[in-house]
RNA sequence: GCGGGCGUAGUAUAGUGGUAAUACGUGAGCUUCCCAAGCUUGAAUCGAGGGUUCAAUUCCCUCCGCCCGCACCA
């Protein structure tokens, strides 16, 4: 019986062949790699490069709304306090030794167990609905359990990142109910700290930027005052962020530095307004992966619950994809308010208002906001794209990217490299093309060899020389998907491939 | 960070206390060769460090990395 291929087995074999023909290498490598970094290879790079152009082409180029921007990846600290990376974005943490379990240290409480002034004991319980009940059932028991005789004083609940020192030791974990066995609480601070400046201080203390919107937000009255924008519009900025993540997992999917493509689009403050706006960039971005090959059944729209947005956002929209390693976060689209702008102006101390001629009024505007990751598109990319199938009963394996995606768009390939008639128009055919795209010369091996070599990387059209040119110019154009053949001229041949490349 | 599993050419795997192999891929060559043909020939591997031993890829320890689970996903 054939053997089932599993997820994770379709997993290992993309890895595999990511790093077989050059698409992804672990970084550092010959060091023994390092976690949660990759390098791009030949094919990667092409494959990256052509995903960020064709949003930049179809998210600023083709829209009359949209306009570019390059800020830098180290920013003034100060941006991080006010846009709450600095606060937010560390974790304090807690393991409990016994159970192996681990909390988020502010989510869990505890207080001294305090009788006649004298504490007897601690109790401590997770953040819940019922948390101060608990609490004082576990005091009630405790003090029932050693005997003694008194007046319970009321619980002074704090959490446990609020403890001293010296409480660690005696504070109960909430799983196994003992003392002795919670860690210190520990941080993780999901930004990576660098220093600017020869000395290592505390005032010359930066961090490499872990989101690209805030150089968007920071730069909002730049971009108002010198580009003729006018509300609403939008900034697009595509660049490397930085997450200090606790586990980076399933290949590029989460990784420590990884680049981002974001739109920060600013809408007039009206309640009834934004939801409008998220819309339709829901379905524009939606469209987008459609246009680059993603299809539309592998994507889902999932709205986030209420409960779990943050305080300031109003709706955010993940679209999701279907991996191999399960159904993850491929882009979020937020409606975040003017939150960012507001705590960039409180923190700056700069006017952050916008002024609306057609109302005749000022104000800060709101902002939705499409964020997606270059390396999360590329993984979806080759996880949509692969396949296996059987060509005249030899099984092969290809990746069916759009051509406008496809690191390598055509090969030129001469049917036999020792006719120099037949090379030296392959060599011609192969220069003209090269003008326009990334296009790849092969004479090695035999030509069905050469075919399955294009399939495997995704080039979707090989173009053969061969002895019929010589008699009237023209050349087989093969299809990577079907693996059909025709005959064209030359001049067909650049206005076919034009027409399916450059759309 | 914890627990479990793992680490042999580019990839997938075999194997051993006496210095390593198979397949595919890959380089060169031959063949008017349209779907991984054939032949000749070449390069390339025991994650790193330490220990035990006459001898370690094999046993032990440490580190690094990978995978799974917990947790995290702001």
């Amino acid at each position: 019986m054939a053997k089932q291929p599993s997820k994770t087995s379709q997993m290992d074999t993309i890895v595999a062949l990511c790093k077989r023909r050059g698409f992804i290498f672990p970084s550092s490598e010959i060091y023994g790699g390092i976690n949660g970094f990759f390098d791009y290879g030949p094919l990667g790079v092409e494959l990256r490069k052509n995903i960020k152009d064709a949003w930049w082409r179809d998210m600023v180029h083709r829209r009359d709304d949209v306009v570019g921007l390059d800020a830098s990846i180290i920013m003034n600290p100060e941006t991080w306090k006010s846009s709450g990376h600095i606060e937010g974005f560390t974790d304090p943490m807690v393991d409990c030794k016994e159970s192996k379990l681990r909390y988020r240290a502010d989510h869990l409480y505890y207080a001294p167990v305090v009788v006649d002034g004298e504490t007897i004991g601690y109790v401590s319980a997770l953040q819940s609905e019922t948390l101060d009940e608990d609490t004082q059932a576990q005091a009630e028991k405790l003090k029932r359990k050693l005997a003694i005789q008194g007046t319970l004083e009321p619980l002074k609940l704090k959490p446990y990142t609020a403890a001293d020192p010296s409480e660690y030791e005696k504070i109960p974990s909430p799983e196994t109910g003992k003392p002795g066995s919670l860690t210190p609480p520990r941080n993780f601070n999901l930004m990576f700290k660098t220093y600017v400046g020869a000395l290592e201080t505390a005032t010359s203390t930066a961090y490499l930027r872990p989101e690209t919107a805030q150089g968007i937000f920071a730069n909002f009255k730049n971009v108002v005052d010198t580009s003729r924008v006018r509300v609403p519009f939008g900034i697009a900025q595509i660049g490397k962020a930085f997450r200090n993540e606790i586990t980076p997992r399933n290949y590029i999917f989460r990784s420590r530095e990884f680049e981002q493509m974001e739109i920060e689009y600013f809408i007039p403050p009206d309640e009834d307004l934004w939801p409008k706006y998220h819309r339709e960039w829901i379905d524009a971005r939606l469209n987008w992966f459609e246009s680059i090959g993603i299809p539309r059944d592998m994507l889902i729209e999932q709205v986030h619950p209420k409960e779990d947005l943050a305080h300031y956002a109003k709706a955010c929209t993940d679209i999701t994809f279907k991996y191999p390693f399960g159904v993850e976060e491929l882009e979020g689209i937020a409606a975040r308010g003017n939150y960012d702008l507001m705590q960039h102006q409180e923190g700056s101390g700069k006017s952050m208002e916008y002024f609306d001629e057609g109302r005749g009024e000022r104000y800060i505007p709101h902002v939705i906001e499409p964020s997606l990751g270059v390396d999360r598109t590329f993984l979806a990319l080759i996880c949509a794209a692969y396949a296996e199938d059987e060509i005249d009963g030899e099984k092969r394996a290809l990746l069916r990217f759009h051509p406008r995606m496809a690191p390598i768009k055509a090969a030129v390939l001469p049917l036999v490299k020792n006719k120099p008639e037949l090379m030296e128009i392959a060599q011609k055919l192969y220069k003209r093309l090269q003008r326009h795209w990334n296009v790849f010369f092969d004479v090695s091996g035999a030509i069905g060899r050469r075919y399955r070599r294009m399939d495997e990387i995704g080039t979707p059209y090989c173009i053969t020389i061969d002895f019929d040119t010589l008699e009237d110019g023209t050349v087989t154009l093969r299809d990577r998907d079907t693996t059909k053949q025709e005959r064209l001229s030359e001049e067909d041949l650049l206005a076919f491939l034009t027409q399916h490349i450059d759309v």
